[in-house]
Order: C-alpha cells, then sequence, then structure tokens
DNA sequence: ATTTCTCGTCTACATTATAGACTATCGGGT
DNA sequence: ACCCGATAGTCTATAATGTAGACGAGAAAT
C-alpha cells in the first residue's frame, strides 16, 4: 500500500539502474550506467549519499563482494534493490504515468 | 539543449498537471488534478511553494484572471507552463525512460 | 456587520541533491 | 620495502526541493 514516503527523482534513477545491471550490481557500476544513460554527470558524493539514503530507508541492501575477477583489489558493494524499494519505484512510476497520460508526442515519448 | 538544473519529482508532476489542463490551467485545478490522479494529500502551503519556485526558474508563469464564470469571485492564478518548463520535464523524462527500458512489466507500467 | 467560504501568502523546517576533500587498499614498478 | 597511480568508498558541508500550518483578504450569505 502507498507507504508514504516518495523518491525523490535522483532515487529513482539510482534504484532504476541498479535494477538494470540484473538481479544485483556494483555500486560503481551503477554510477557509470547512469551517467551513460541519462548524460548526467555525478559525483562519488552525491552518488553515496543517496545510495545510503536508500539504504536508511530500507529500499535498497548490499554486501560486500570481492569478485573473482582476474585483477581484482579491494571488497565492493554490491547492490541490490528491495521489495520495498521496488514498491516506491512503481508508486513514483504510476504518478508519473496518471498525469502523463496523452501527453506522449508532446514529451517526445516513445522515441 | 540540457540546461543543467533538474526538476524535482514533485515539480514534475505540478507541471504535467497544468499542461494536461489544456493550455493553460487556474492554480487550485492543478493541484485538485494531482490529488485526484495520484491519490497524495498536498497542502495548499506546499503547493504554491513549488508554483513560486518553478516560476522563478522561468519553467511556469501566471496572470491574474477573473473568470466570466458566473458565481465568481476573487481573481485568480491562471498557469501556463513556459516551453523552457516543456523542455525540462522532457529532459526528465528522457532519464527515467532510457534507465526503465526494458522494465516495463516489473514496473507494472501499461497498466 | 459577522460569519464562512475560497484563494493565496508567509514562515519555518524536513528531506533530498550535490560537490569535493579525505582515507584506504591494491598492483606495479624500481 | 617504498612510492606511485588507480580505484573504491567515507565524511562534511551546503544548496535545492518538499511539506505543513498559521495567517490575511475578498466575496457572499446570513
Amino acid at each position: 500500500m502507498g507507504s508514504q514516503g516518495f523518491l525523490g527523482e535522483f532515487e529513482q534513477l539510482v534504484l532504476l539502474a541498479v535494477i538494470q545491471e540484473g538481479d544485483s550490481a556494483f555500486a560503481l557500476e551503477v554510477r557509470r550506467m547512469i551517467e551513460d544513460r541519462t548524460g548526467r554527470s555525478i559525483s562519488r558524493g552525491a552518488f553515496y549519499t543517496t545510495l545510503d539514503r536508500l539504504e536508511r530507508k530500507g529500499m535498497a541492501t548490499w554486501t560486500q563482494e570481492t569478485p573473482k575477477d582476474q585483477r581484482r583489489r579491494a571488497p565492493l558493494r554490491l547492490y541490490r534493490v528491495t521489495p520495498e524499494g521496488l514498491d516506491a519505484l512503481r508508486e513514483s512510476r504510476r504518478a508519473l504515468d496518471s498525469l502523463s497520460r496523452g501527453l506522449d508526442a508532446l514529451l517526445e515519448r516513445g522515441r
């Protein structure tokens, strides 16, 4: 149910990017994906702060992971979106969609 | 062009609702539309503050209008989204879409 | 004139967004 | 071993957005 507490614009992008990577994603890969797909540039500070917030709100979690990948160094944060996070994302999407109805052409959506 | 300075989540909803009303819209009708379509409840303060901010950023404008509507009282704010506002909306939409690609089923989009 | 609507203003505070300096760790020279 | 460059993540501070509620003004009903 509508659990109050909506997602900010950037929070939505972060959650979506994690999901895009599959079931889970390494932090900086998520960052790179957002930069690549949206063209925005994101500082590390801005990025991790948002990740931490999402964690505190119970919308994302992470675990230390040391990828067996050949030339690998320190353990990394491997992120996952929680069911709550997915719900929040759906709710945001619902709001946006309901107010965008009929405006696809105007918004150049469908490109 | 990417004019920097992105729209917040709620700002997007407000801009979209103004557009939904047609070319222009009375303030409180916009508010009612957002409440109706999204189920969120919005205080007057929150609403006007956002409207003012959008105006300062050049994304919306308004004029005093005294509707010839029969039982009418004081003049009202009639809002309009500027071309800059529409651009910003498109850019936000683009970012969201590019990161939502392929996730429609998961996000229950297409409801 | 007093109450009661509706519309809008103003103030204050919470949450989110964002940058940049700082720390730590690993791998590769040398 | 020691230094260097690179990568990953932390911490602090500040700006921008989001949100509520008290307040004021005009018109209409009583």
